[in-house]
DNA sequence: TCAAGAATGATAATCATTATCATATTGCAA
DNA sequence: TTGCAATATGATAATGATTATCATTCTTGA
């Protein structure tokens, strides 16, 4: 008897002109925790939320952050406080973040994707996503 | 007697247009430190540095770097590895980054100088510097 | 079918950053 | 100039996110 226990595993995003790569079943349900996330999580806070609906561990959902975005799968960004938040490749994420109180408002507007293509095609790169954040201070906490 | 130990205190960068700040011993040897450095540190590697000049605690460098940022005087990033680098602002430190190897490759182009001037107008924020990095799979990583 | 290799999960270990707190320094009023 | 309150500093403990271990459980291809 075949179990027929594979998922698809649909791997579509930047993988364009790779060879499809077969994702773990670790992998593929962080990707799907992550595709049906509205915002970037942290490891942490994807392992609170994941592991309510199948057991999985905390060491696999950093090594299947980690090979998803070797994939160009999932990207990442990181925090005034120190933590990373992972989201799915879909979309940019750019913020202008406050130093002082942290607050952090998203940029819809983003320039930056021409230089990626130039740079993709001068550089021996297969380029993924890319981090803008700009930082200041914002006007409830200036002087 | 009167000692004559103000070390000028020299504040110019992105302070302009807001009073003068007065830093603290500890805040102007950490600044001068940077100044003198090449490239981005981490507040591990300062302290190494710093520590062979004058005594100086790993604490006063972490609350001095944090200090600087708010005063637009010192700008950070994060490396792959979860290490930031602080330096001094004066110009833009972009970089293209192997998220397989770890290699970075710095970039000259900047793009984001409009959007910023733009953004600074019409937020409420004092924008002081922004980080800018592109993530894929090198050459040599690639399958 | 079965063994080799890969993946997983529980847990310990790292390590950069923060929090504490006692001491030292600074700035300013008297 | 003196005295003191506020601030800064430094040694060190605590924190917290990430990574390393390692025994166990899947996967896969011969
Ligand atoms: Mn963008
Ligand atoms: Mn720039
Ligand atoms: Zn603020
Ligand atoms: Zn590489």
């Amino acid at each position: 008897m075949i179990l027929k226990k594979d998922a698809e595993n649909s791997v579509e995003a930047a993988s364009k002109g790779l060879p499809k790569p077969r994702l773990t079943t670790g992998q593929q349900s962080v990707l799907d925790a992550l595709q049906h996330q509205p915002q970037a999580l942290s490891a942490q806070a994807l392992y609170g939320v994941m592991r309510r609906q199948q057991p999985i561990g905390l060491a696999t959902i950093y090594r299947a952050l980690d090979a998803l975005k070797v994939l160009g799968l999932v990207q990442h960004r990181v925090t005034l406080t120190g933590e990373t938040l992972y989201s799915a490749v879909k979309h940019d994420h750019h913020y202008l973040t406050c130093l002082q109180c942290g607050v952090s408002v998203p940029i819809e507007t983003c320039p930056v994707k021409e230089l990626e293509a130039q740079l993709q095609g001068a550089s021996s790169f297969r380029i993924y996503y890319h981090t803008l954040e700009f930082f200041g201070v914002c006007g409830r906490c200036e002087v």
